[in-house]
DNA sequence: AGCCAGGGTCTGC
DNA sequence: GCAGACCATGGC
């Protein structure tokens, strides 16, 4: 990998293992949006960023190198092999045809609170519309930032909010999990951070103290926020994907990165439902299939 | 119109 | 412990 600043931009080159696309559009995050010309536009701890891919490089646009090596670089996670977790989880047919499909995710290192906030909305809701409600609330509560756009509200700022005035975001019953998130983060009552180094079966029984988060909101934010590679969300499409392809559960290869495995999973059986019929023949329908990629 | 959405809570067995 | 109603809103 290389990194060099030209002058509008910084430019990071020989990449492998990663697609822009994929890993905005597989469904771990919401403030990143696709443009007209194939650049993506994204808000995430309070910076913002316009990043376009050219092969195996990425262009960030106002950027400066020094923005790119504190944040940008973690942010997408540019230092882990991911084709080692590739080559790894290909000890299982299920999973290689799934990693093969779209070999360019990465697990985005989004900050906690943002992440407990967005996923408690996700619940019962469909991706267009998270989005939307996270954009009001933003707009409403966050802060207007350089470039344009609004970062996303801390927890301080929510805390003394009532569930009226969340009314705007159109949100419905979340207004409440939101508060109660916000006030417990706010009030230390909840440390996110500490959950990074905590036992895992204690940061998940944590988080989960909190209204509105159940199991599946709490490995999404240990996932994408706390970046516990072991976390494995479990939402509508991953409960049918592991009922007709892993009866037995996850293969013992994958567990390590379980969390990784999920998302080549979320985003494969999403974009090939076909897989999960009841005719469809399991692992042979999915080797064909994965030929066809 | 009616079903469903990257679920969770609450109630009743 | 587990099933089932219910939750507020809008995309399709």
């Amino acid at each position: 990998m290389r990194v060099e600043a030209l002058d509008n931009c910084v430019k990071v080159s020989g990449l492998e293992d990663f697609s822009l696309v994929e890993t905005c559009e597989c469904g771990q995050c919401f403030r990143w949006n696709g443009q007209p010309d194939g650049t993506y536009i994204g808000i995430a701890a309070g910076k913002r960023a316009q990043v376009e891919q050219k092969g195996d490089a990425l262009f960030f646009y106002g950027v400066t190198e020094e923005e790119f090596e504190e944040f940008w670089r973690g942010y997408f996670d540019l230092d882990f092999d991911y084709g080692a977790v590739r080559r790894l989880v290909c000890g299982n047919e299920v999973l290689r045809a799934a990693a093969e499909f779209a070999p360019g995710i990465r697990i985005l290192r989004a900050e906690p609170w943002e992440t407990l906030c967005s996923f408690i909305i996700s619940q019962n809701n469909n991706i267009p519309r998270i989005k939307g409600i996270i954009e009001r609330l933003c707009s409403t509560f966050g802060e207007e930032i350089e470039g344009g756009g609004y970062s996303f509200p801390g927890a301080d700022r929510l805390a003394g909010l009532k569930e009226e005035d969340l009314a705007p975001l159109r949100c419905g019953f979340r207004a409440g999990y939101i508060l109660d998130a916000a006030r417990k983060v706010a009030e230390g009552e909840i440390d996110l951070e500490a959950l990074r180094l905590a036992p895992i079966e204690e940061a998940r029984a944590e988080l989960q103290k909190i209204r509105g988060v159940g199991p599946k909101v709490a490995e999404c934010v240990l996932l994408y926020g706390l970046h516990r590679l072991e976390a494995f969300p479990v939402d509508v499409w991953m409960k049918k994907a592991m009922t007709r392809l892993f009866p037995e559960g996850l293969p013992e290869c994958a567990r390590p990165f379980a969390g990784i495995a999920q998302q080549y999973l979320y985003h494969y059986v999403r974009n090939n439902p076909e897989v999960l019929e009841e005719r469809a023949g399991g692992v042979i329908f999915l080797a064909k299939s994965a030929n066809l990629v």
